[in-house]
DNA sequence: CTGTTAGCGCGTTCAT
DNA sequence: ATGAACGCGCTAACAG
């Protein structure tokens, strides 16, 4: 019989073979496919891998079958409410699996979301769930040439990406300038951060919108590279009113956003609904409950973190992606910082 | 020359040796330590590299060198603002650095944060990073076990988990006590959610203040297991008020929190700062940018990722823990949410 | 500076 | 229901 554990290293498989008196193959069939092993072997097996405290080696397990069991997530930034409720949902619908996730920061830049995507790819994850995107191109490259399957939640009409889960940003945003538009706010500005391609689809709802309406002025776009927050939402309307005093409502493309506009017109003395409308989106969890509670629009985000999760889940298990994308809708929620409508 | 690709597989090393008439070693060396290569060998390699799109795999890397290059972080909940500036904190430290890092939530349950850590453990990481932690015990035992570095910053106190940066939050806590009896506050009720490690630091901070000044009243104590959150804090205000109206000032042991009592308060018709005072905890970014701006104790979350993250490169990189400790300190921020001192 | 040999710990395949 | 042999892709250790 073989003893090698020359080193003081940690247990193995075949260590808890030996002890057990079985082959490594047994030990592993007892933890991955109780079924296969008879009761009693089982049993004892179990019982030495208590004993033994064994922690199955991923690195090993992945190379030799090609997943190593992990769900990796690319996000825009992990720490924003808005990417909490999606979380939420991946995490319950992973729960009770034997899957698990691990999350990565892409900051909204296609290099470095190029490049995190080519890190998941080479540990051999067993699949890939995408928040957000910047470079369309990029992203299908690397997709395609996966070996596992990947799911998104950008937006419902870029299906080029494969499977997705979510809402038409475009449509959403059409929806919410019309509410503005009904309340009799005349000069919208739109302000947006972290620009990736659900921001860019909702400027273009608010383009077309406001274009019919002959009340479309590229000079009232405010787009920031830079991660949306609510100090940024202070500058971005302190700085519309400054250079176009004439504004009379804004259109946040992030609840941060708005709140940090909402603070700043407090501090500027102006006066939310009545003389300067706010709509924000995404519908975090501040948003009813602020004071005023804000009118947003609201994305399914935890929902649609628990499709995708689902989605992946079934591809991994074989089966086909029946549906190429799953239109999870959206929903405006009027309330405090819009004024009622005509 | 032996040509397996029987598959059709993904490029491996051999692939890119065999393509460069070098053997599978040198192509390894010529990545990861290019100055043992020679130059006319390293440009082949490298051209070749290039053209097949070759990518290590890093489950391979893993089980052959006993480490993935990947930083784990376990973070009890990666949506939060307060942990946005650590993250990135540590992103700025490993910025330009061949070492990666993922993220895990350990939600706050002592029971998952262990089974994260068991993952972590099984995946060969370069290192491993904590940020918060339920408990003690448990943390110990698996970091006693594990082959790579931990840093953690949970509280300066807590050596006992090995190196760890951060500040002294019961210390902290007495402060912002200290500051809210200058100002003439008596009845100051505590509001905590998400109860870790160091949320327990600050409520004994609260406790043993108060007491030295025959104030303490443990009904004013609450605490909630589940996440912070500015709902949270509107319902926590809400319920301490019915239960005791004399209460004139809350310790929030988040801003989510703080934030959330003022928008309960303003609904209320309280009035802030002058009959109500409201500390927060953290000095997240909305805090200074509120209306009116936050009195809170401010953490230096970001240069604690920051210090975090270069302890444990400089451990990945052989040297001795020279610090076992760094206390970063804080910084009672008084602004417009507490009166004026007497 | 470069190559050879020998695993890392596990799952797959094919026997029994 | 159980096991033997082999290989996953890469790197450490040692040679030359």
């Amino acid at each position: 019989m073989r003893q090698k554990r020359i080193r003081g290293e940690r247990t193995t498989l075949l260590d808890v073979a030996n002890k057990a008196g079985v082959s490594a193959i047994t030990v592993s069939r007892a933890l991955r496919e109780p079924d296969r092993v008879s009761e009693e072997l089982r049993e004892r097996i179990l019982k030495v891998v208590a004993e033994t405290g064994y922690v199955p080696d991923f690195a090993a397990r992945a190379l030799a079958s090609r997943h190593n069991g992990i769900v990796c997530a690319l996000i825009p930034e992990v720490s924003s409410l808005a990417v909490m409720n999606i979380i939420h949902g991946i995490e319950a619908r992973l729960q009770d699996t034997d899957l698990r996730i691990q999350y990565a920061n892409a900051w909204r830049d296609a290099d470095k979301e190029k490049r995190q995507l080519e890190l998941f790819l080479s540990q051999h994850p067993a699949g890939i769930l995408m928040a957000g995107g910047q470079n369309q191109q990029i992203i299908v490259d690397l997709i395609l040439g996966a070996k596992c399957p990947v799911v998104h939640m950008i937006d419902i009409n870029l299906t080029a990406l494969g499977t997705v889960v979510g809402s038409d940003h475009c449509t959403a945003a059409k929806v919410a300038i019309r509410h503005l538009l009904d309340c009799r706010y005349r000069r919208i500005a739109i302000l947006g951060a972290g620009v990736d391609l659900r921001v860019q689809r909702r400027l273009e709802g608010y383009r077309v919108t406001l274009e019919e309406e002959g009340l479309y002025d590229p000079q009232l776009v405010m787009m920031l590279p830079e991660a949306t927050s609510v100090p940024l939402g202070c500058r971005m309307l302190r700085e519309t009113m400054e250079s176009h005093p004439d504004v009379d409502a804004v259109f946040c493309l992030n609840d941060d956003l708005a709140l940090g506009a909402y603070f700043e017109c407090k501090r500027r003395g102006m006066r939310v609904p009545e003389d300067f409308g706010i709509c924000g989106y995404n519908d975090v969890n501040f948003a009813a409950v602020a004071e005023p509670p804000l009118t947003t629009v609201r994305i399914p985000r935890y929902d649609m973190g628990y499709r995708a999760a689902d989605l992946l889940i079934r591809q991994i298990n074989g089966e086909k992606a029946a549906h190429q994308s799953i239109d999870l809708g959206f929903q405006l929620m009027v309330r405090g910082t819009t004024r009622d409508t005509a």
